[in-house]
DNA sequence: AATACGGGGCT
DNA sequence: AGCCCAGTATT
């Protein structure tokens, strides 16, 4: 039955496996940068970035040495911002701890910021070819079919760690594991597996009862709340006012245009004016209705009503930017839109 | 064990 | 509109 997993697994992936820009390189620094930015994200969203982040960073050392600021700047619309500022710090950490090399040990790779089980697994078997298991959720939807296993408590997903170990051919944790996952991606999908052309089919046991969408079982999303917020686009003489978000949590270290949340129905332009003025110590005149942007988050679905107001007076006049140099600044997306906007792009 | 953490691709 | 994505850190 393993056996004829390894054979039937590796000899597809040596005929389909999928041309990627990481796969084109050995450098562990290359593959770690990618392994990165592919928590979460789908390959085909990733790859733009990953060519633009090699280009600009292509060693630890030029990472290490850069400024945060960059580094957000280039992950800008990626997302999951932690995993810049993780990758970021643990650059540093690289060069003043372990000679300028990436660790190919699990325990130090797992030491550093940003690196999990999954990843220290990726990192060891794809650049050093160790043999140590990944599962990342094409893994779990693959071997949670192939033995048809219920559950996604701890025991389970202990039991697909055990499984996934123990799958891997002698001499072939890297190409066995990219397998793994070339088959979750392009054959056994979460819907509509494409389970003829599979090359584990015969092995099967949800293939069998022909019930591979029953696994693995999902548990009961919740839903997310909905926030509504008002923002201001402050001007005064081609400037707008920027406040940049704290480094840690929600769209760390990025910049945006000054925004409150609003509890119940008020008159929104009432209370901008007096958030305005409480908050940043600033007069405005105008509100002029720029626009109503929705974004949803991962755990809230935000509404944003976006007004323009002109600087009429302050007590205190901080974190103006040129209108002209807004693009030089990491934004969220949502923030992005609005800058645009100021901009004339659109 | 549950929650925070983005944004986009796909149905 | 909902699901899911080459997960990790925090609580």
């Amino acid at each position: 039955m393993k056996k004829k997993i390894q054979s039937k697994l590796l000899q597809w992936f040596e005929k389909t496996k999928r041309d990627l820009p990481w796969r084109k390189t050995r450098d562990p620094y290359a593959i770690w940068v990618s392994e990165i930015m592919l928590q979460q994200t789908q390959v085909a969203t990733v790859i733009p970035y990953y060519q633009k982040f090699l280009k600009t960073f292509p060693t630890i050392r030029s990472l290490a040495r850069a400024d945060l600021s960059k580094v957000l700047k280039v992950w800008e619309g990626l997302g999951y911002y932690s995993r810049a500022r993780n990758l970021h710090r643990a650059a540093k950490t690289i060069l003043n701890h372990f000679d300028g090399k990436i660790p190919h040990n699990l325990k130090d790779l797992l030491s550093l910021p940003g690196v999990g089980r999954y990843t220290a697994g990726a990192i060891l078997s794809i650049a050093f070819n160790q043999e140590v298991p990944i599962l990342d959720g094409n893994v779990k939807r693959v071997l949670s079919r192939l033995f048809a296993m219920t559950g996604v408590a701890k025991k389970t997903e202990n039991l697909l760690w055990k499984y996934s170990a123990s799958l891997i051919p002698e001499g072939y944790a890297g190409s066995f594991n990219q397998a793994l996952m070339d088959l979750g991606a392009t054959i056994c999908t979460p819907k509509n597996p494409l389970c003829l052309r599979c090359p584990l089919n015969k092995l099967c046991k949800a293939y069998r009862i022909r019930k591979p969408e029953h696994f693995p079982f999902k548990n009961p999303k919740k839903r997310i709340p909905h926030i509504e917020a008002v923002a201001a686009v402050i001007l005064k003489d081609g400037h707008v006012l920027l406040n940049q978000r704290p480094v840690k949590g929600f769209l760390g270290g990025l910049w945006e245009f000054p925004n409150w949340p609003v509890e119940g129905k008020k008159d929104l332009i009432e209370y901008l004016k007096l958030k305005v003025k409480s908050e940043l110590g600033l007069r405005v005149k105008g509100k002029v209705p720029l626009g109503t942007f929705q974004q949803t988050y991962s755990h809230f679905k935000l509404t944003l009503h976006v007004f323009y107001c002109q600087y009429f007076g302050s007590r205190r006049t901080t974190r103006w930017v040129a209108i002209n140099d807004l693009d030089q600044l990491a934004m969220s997306r949502i923030d992005r839109r609005i800058a645009k906007m100021v901009s004339g792009e659109r």
